[in-house]
RNA sequence: GCCGGGGUGGCGGAAUUGGCAGACGCGUCGGACUCAAAAUCCGAUGGGGCCUGCCCCCGUGCGGGUUCAAGUCCCGCCCCCGGCACCA
């Protein structure tokens, strides 16, 4: 029976040292330079599952690769620990979501620290902690205090089943992203975060992150949507008010045939012409009853009405008749459009269905369009026609004469409208922390005073999902005074989003326990920003827009010094099993618990590091992580067969005989690779590159004589082994490191360094190439020059054979590289 | 439809700047050790061919092209995954 790696004992015996010893402990400041390393904190939902495991195993790594490297490395773990599971738990199994949650971060905390990361848990943070909402009560009145942070009635998604209102980066295709229910609009009274005040640097500052994937940043400017056109007024026939319309192609104005509203426009039923309204209103009140679903998933049937009005063309004085429809949008531009149907292409459906006139005012070159046989809109450049003044003008310059001279006559103006709306923070559930405002019928919405904070959440309240928070239900809680008049006044009962949250964690972790801010300015100036940022990509709108969002508005005011908050961002792949995402449904989950037990934490990391490059998707196999067992094992027994050889051993000899200074090329060249490699997120083929190292080694030891080993250059190799491991196998390379002899945690030790002189080999592989196609190889020195490669090459009985009597009209040479004859 | 990513053995995946396709691992087959099995170790493993030579042909989604040389570059397609989707 050969001898295996003792996990459970080894790890159960390091972790307790490394605790004693606080191995992972970062100074607030030190004399090296700075790395901060954050991955994502997790919802403490009970367990861990895989996709936590990748995440913090890719962390784990950067961060021992970089302290190794000499940097101080900041590297925290907290909890995102408000939020609706706690609740529906509670509802479903009666224990308090305070106590739900206590008791899964404990053990989920636990499993990390089985698993080996290494933080500093110094700085634990959870945000359902008094101590920590506090200040994000305190951050939501800095807001509030500069107008940022506002409440309003407006259409709000709903969601049915969680209870309660969703911002719109939580609605995905007209469904609750959490728990997929159609949303429903409710109009309702609720608090927003004016994040579009920030669009534009949200927008802009996008340039600036190169070190984040593109695909991010480009689902980032897709949800900001910026559009440049005009706004546009068409005056009503019989009216004094008109409709303002937004358009990013005023170049195409002459082409307007009709106008559209939105079935919610305002002004629809005050237009629609007495023998017209009922059916206008019936055809309203179908639009409105829609769920959000139908209306924004996919492209429906445009349906529309027309309400027996009309406007008046601003330039040409013409009659246009007006709309309704049901593909016109409220929330975007002004809810009111202008029909241009031979060059939009929805509005060439909605003519062709309708019979509305078609007026092509853009003609492509080197073709006539006719509107009585054209199958779809010409939306592509070209040359302005039966457009008044501005006939024979390219339209892309048209467009901003026209915009000109709108602007000139008071018809209309550049606009620059965006997508992204304000940030809908108000919940109406239990589980968040309070918004700290108080009503009072004097005083109005009064902000609490920042020396009152936290408003805490009581402890004893039902909390049934009504529709309405059950603070609502808490008189203790909603009776208090008027901090202003001390007259009675009642708490708003709403929670925030618990995004609020996660927006500003990063912070506060580098002074977690501060009490009189919300974290220290010096640290948080000499942490931040973060340098690697390591998360899954559900993300990409929704955390790290509002992180972003967060951190330009605290910028501004002063309370940190850098208006991005993360350099340079890994978006990670799911883990999956039989090529899908793992899921309770599918009966599909592998539990980090059992993978575990069963074959301890540096396999698991391994495993999990080596199947897949780390934003890839990665596919789980129970038979690769046999593999990674096998592998550490067989680096067990190998170190601990050489410790008697490595034990006191000194540098390696200056001169080598061939073995020997191959092991020591092989050493070095595989610092080289797993060094660049991990820079570059090549984990996966740092690991292998290892793999291959130990093959090496144990190949050597296989073939060279013990009398034959040269006792410097084993060591070397032996120790260079387990120092590239351990930020990969962090517990078994520890254990080795020790039997080694040594005195100081692995841990602790300094990255190896590489020789290049080193790395080149002595003789070089040379392809012998005939007309392209390999024919043969020569071993030549490496210091060969192409002169001497091609002499070698020629020297190959098989090349010679091959090449006698043909003409060879030339030949390629690629130094180290190979020989190609083109023979003709 | 638009945007982003991808398509390489039985599988996960490797391949600087265009320079030996398939590293590493899994699986499979064969062998050693063993009473036997497990564990471990060694060897083989893209497909095909015959003249069994460490030889030849084919081979990185498909069709063309550039080049001495293409998984890699160019043109035209197909398929898969992710995101957005009536945004005026």
């Amino acid at each position: 029976m050969a001898e295996r790696y003792p996990f459970h004992a080894v790890e159960k015996k390091w972790r307790r040292r490394w605790e004693e010893e606080d191995l992972y402990a970062v100074p607030d400041f030190e004399d090296k330079p700075k790395y901060y390393c954050l991955e994502m904190f997790p919802y403490p939902s009970g367990k861990l599952h895989m996709g936590h495991v990748r995440n913090y195993a890719i962390g784990d790594v950067i961060a021992r690769f970089k302290r190794m490297q000499g940097y101080s490395v900041l590297h925290p773990m907290g909890w995102d620990a408000f939020g609706l599971p706690a609740e529906n738990a509670a509802i479903k199994h009666g224990i308090h979501p305070h106590d739900w949650t206590w008791q899964n971060i404990s053990f989920m905390r636990e499993q990390l620290k089985q698993l080996g990361f290494s933080y500093d848990w110094h700085r634990e943070i959870a945000t359902c902690h008094p101590d920590y909402y506090r200040w994000t009560q305190w951050l939501f009145l800095q807001f509030f205090h500069r107008g940022l942070a506002y409440r309003k009635k407006a259409p709000v998604n709903w969601c049915p089943s969680c209870a309660t209102v969703l911002a719109n980066e939580q609605v995905v295709g007209g469904v609750c992203e959490r728990c997929k229910t159609p949303v429903v609009p409710r109009e309702l009274e609720q608090w927003f975060l004016r994040i579009t005040a920030y669009a534009e640097r949200l927008l802009q500052d996008l340039d600036k992150l190169t070190g984040w994937p593109e695909k991010v940043k480009v689902m980032q400017r897709n949800w900001i949507g910026k559009s440049e056109g005009a706004l546009i007024n068409f005056p009503v026939v019989g009216r004094e008010e008109g409709i303002t319309v937004f358009t990013t192609r005023p170049d195409t104005l002459y082409g307007v045939t009709y106008l559209v509203l939105a079935p919610e426009h305002p002004l629809v039923m005050e237009l629609a012409a007495e023998d017209r309204r009922e059916e206008v209103g019936c055809f309203v009140e179908r639009a409105r009853l829609l769920p959000a679903l139908s209306r924004t998933a996919g492209e429906q049937e445009k349906e529309g009405l027309f309400l027996g009005a009309f406007c008046r063309h601003p330039l040409t004085g013409e009659d246009i008749p007006i709309y309704v429809a049901n593909y016109v949008l409220m929330e975007y531009g002004t809810g009111a459009v202008m029909g241009v149907p031979a060059h939009d292409q929805r509005d060439f459906e909605f003519a062709r269905k309708f019979g509305l006139p078609i007026k092509v005012v853009i003609q492509p070159p080197g073709e006539v369009l006719d509107p009585d046989t054209m199958t779809a809109a010409y939306v592509d450049e070209g040359v302005l026609v039966n457009s008044g003044p501005f006939d024979g003008k390219p339209n892309l310059q048209a467009m901003g004469e026209i915009v000109a001279y709108l602007e000139e006559k008071g018809l209309g103006k550049r606009q620059v409208t965006y997508r992204l709306r304000d940030w809908l923070i108000s919940r109406q559930r239990y589980w968040g922390a309070p918004i700290p405002i108080v009503y009072c019928d004097q005083c109005g919405i009064v902000p609490v005073p920042e020396e009152q904070l936290p408003v805490l959440l009581p402890y004893n309240v039902a909390f049934k999902p009504t529709g309405e928070s059950p603070l609502k239900d808490c008189p203790e809680f909603v009776n208090t005074t008027c901090p202003r008049c001390g007259a009675p006044a009642r708490r708003e009962t709403d929670t925030m989003d618990t995004f609020i949250c996660s927006s500003w964690y990063y912070f506060r972790y580098t002074s977690p326990k501060e009490d009189k801010a919300p974290w220290d300015k010096a640290k948080v100036n000499y942490w931040l920003p973060v340098d690697q940022y390591i998360g899954g990509v559900e993300h990409a709108i929704l955390h790290l827009l509002y992180s972003r969002f967060f951190t330009k508005f605290l910028y501004d005011i002063g309370l940190v010094s850098c208006d991005e908050p993360f350099t340079n961002l890994l978006t990670q792949g799911m883990v999956l099993k039989d090529g899908a995402k793992m899921s309770k449904s599918k009966g599909n989950i592998v539990s980090p618990e059992e993978i575990v037990e069963h074959y301890g934490a540096d396999t698991t990391r391994l495993f999990i590091l080596f199947a897949a490059p780390p934003e890839r998707d990665l596919e789980w196999s129970d038979e690769g992580v046999e593999g990674c067992a096998r592998f550490l094992n067989r680096v067990w027994r190998l170190v601990r067969s050489l410790i008697p050889v490595v034990q006191g051993a000194g540098e390696p000899a200056e001169s080598l005989s061939p073995p020997n200074r191959e092991l020591r090329r092989l050493t070095h060249r595989t610092v080289e690779r797993v060094t660049k490699d991990i820079e570059e997120f090549g984990l996966n083929t740092a690991v292998s590159a290892i793999m291959e190292f130990t093959n090496g080694l144990a190949r050597y030891c296989e073939e060279v004589k013990p009398e034959e080993r040269d006792p410097g250059t084993l060591r070397e190799a032996v120790e260079t082994l387990i120092l590239l491991l351990a930020p990969f196998a962090p517990y078994m390379a520890e254990e080795l490191w020790e039997q080694l002899g040594k005195k100081e945690s692995v841990h602790r030790q300094a990255w190896p360094p590489y020789d290049p002189k080193l790395v080149v080999a002595d003789q070089i592989e040379v392809v012998i190439q005939i007309n392209g196609k390999v024919r043969g190889k020569v071993l030549v020195a490496a210091t060969a020059t192409p002169a001497e490669m091609e002499e070698a090459a020629r020297r190959e009985p098989r090349i010679e054979q091959l090449l006698a009597g043909k003409e060879v009209r030339k030949v390629i040479t690629v130094p180290g590289k190979l020989v190609n004859f083109v023979v003709g």
